[in-house]
DNA sequence: GTCATTCATTGATAAATATCAATACTTATT
DNA sequence: AATAAGTATTGATATTTATCAATGAATGAC
């Protein structure tokens, strides 16, 4: 993890749109409060239950949000991607982050103090408006997910996981899926052996190509289906 | 279903933590924006997909609130009790309600017009930011119930279940559960047949006491175990 | 009070899924 | 290149949990 200060919120193509509600004063706050540093694939930017004392923002790459269960069983909650606020709901509350956040890729990232933060939220009746959006959007995502671990069978929720790679982060049919079956199986809800078993079905029904890390949608109809039929 | 108009604001004893952070305009607009109505167990107060216009607190009584999955399985998110804010997430996204919301006893309810909640968030920061808080505890509670829901086998999950009736709903040992087997099922996600004979084991071991809806807890330092160690 | 309906209970069975063990394959490291 | 460590795959098996079917108990409607 190395430490630099660079670019600007100004500019920034791939700021938090809720920043789009600051003044030029309040975006130079947040601009002048910033600190940049880099990760490297495995490394952890977010560690559950120290003390938070930041927001983060993705600048580049991609992490995966997941919360760690007893017995060293996790949960991973979100594929973060850049433009995305993260920031555990624990901050707002006991001050401690409530999942852990760690690089799949290489990572870019802003740290903002939370204090900025707040101080905004205080000031500016638009951005605490955009926060308040922001964190209802997250909860109705969690509603989903809750329903979908709970009410679907595997099928069902792996091949949710795969849509959620093609439509929303690689934006393709054909992708090198960046986790592991242990990884799919966390954001899952299922054994890593179970994913592959799947996996391997849904390649002989033609739904998929699944060659290790690669896969391909081939009939992505179909597997909407299996999506939502559970 | 009834309406009236009656008590206020300025005085009530179980209002929402928040609403002391208005000045006496403030809740005197809140008062005056506000519909009493009461219902019977099993009457519907929120409709999951409805459009949402109001916020809703209950003066007494407990209800549940649920989202509807397909083919009518349902999960129960949270036992309602007064004081609380309910106010499903989607109000602040698309305007629907995302869950739905039915009485389990006689409940006396205030319907506060969402349009009004929204102006208090531009006009008082500090209001905001009580909502900001509101929100991230839901969060967090979500979080939790995501991993015990998909971490802990069902004995775990119903021990859970039996202390939160114990501990935050009815404050005391013994009580009658307001639920039915298939709810208990709906909360813990399982079967109530499943239900009825973990009830039963937690009996024979002299964790519980479990006569139809008479719940008594014998021992809840090994029922808090059992509820830890899924 | 009687009937109908929902609710609770039980046992038997089936389905879903995890675990275990062995092996092959990759990748990083020396 | 050899070794080690993590990762993927497969088959066999065990565990967990749901479903089905039958019955009795409780509740509400008339």
């Amino acid at each position: 993890m190395s430490d630099r200060l660079a670019h600007s919120c100004e500019n920034c193509p791939v700021a938090w749109e809720n920043f789009k509600n600051l003044s030029d004063i309040e975006i130079k706050l947040v601009n002048e409060n910033r600190y940049e540093a880099s990760f490297r694939p495995g490394e952890i930017l977010i560690k559950q239950g120290s003390p938070a004392a930041s927001a983060l923002f993705l600048s580049s790459g991609m992490a995966k949000a997941y919360v760690e269960g007893p017995d060293r069983n996790n949960n991973i909650l979100d594929i973060v991607l850049p433009s995305s606020l993260i920031i555990g709901p624990g901050v707002h509350i006991d001050d401690r982050y409530a999942f852990s956040v760690a690089a799949l890729t290489n990572v870019q990232t802003c740290f903002i103090s939370f204090k900025i933060i707040n101080q905004l939220i205080r000031e500016n009746p638009e951005f605490a408006s955009g926060m308040i959006k922001d964190l209802s959007m997250k909860s109705l995502i969690a509603h989903k997910k809750l329903v979908s671990l709970t009410q679907k069978k595997m099928a069902g929720r792996l091949a949710e996981a795969l849509l959620l790679f093609s439509d929303e982060v690689f934006k393709r049919d054909n992708f090198d899926i960046i986790l592991t079956r242990q990884e799919l199986g966390e954001l899952t809800n299922m054994a890593k052996e179970s994913v592959v078993r799947i996996l391997k079905e849904l390649d002989s029904l033609g739904v998929i190509k699944s060659d290790c890390s690669k896969i391909q949608i081939l009939d992505k109809t179909r597997l909407r289906m299996i999506s939502e039929k559970g």
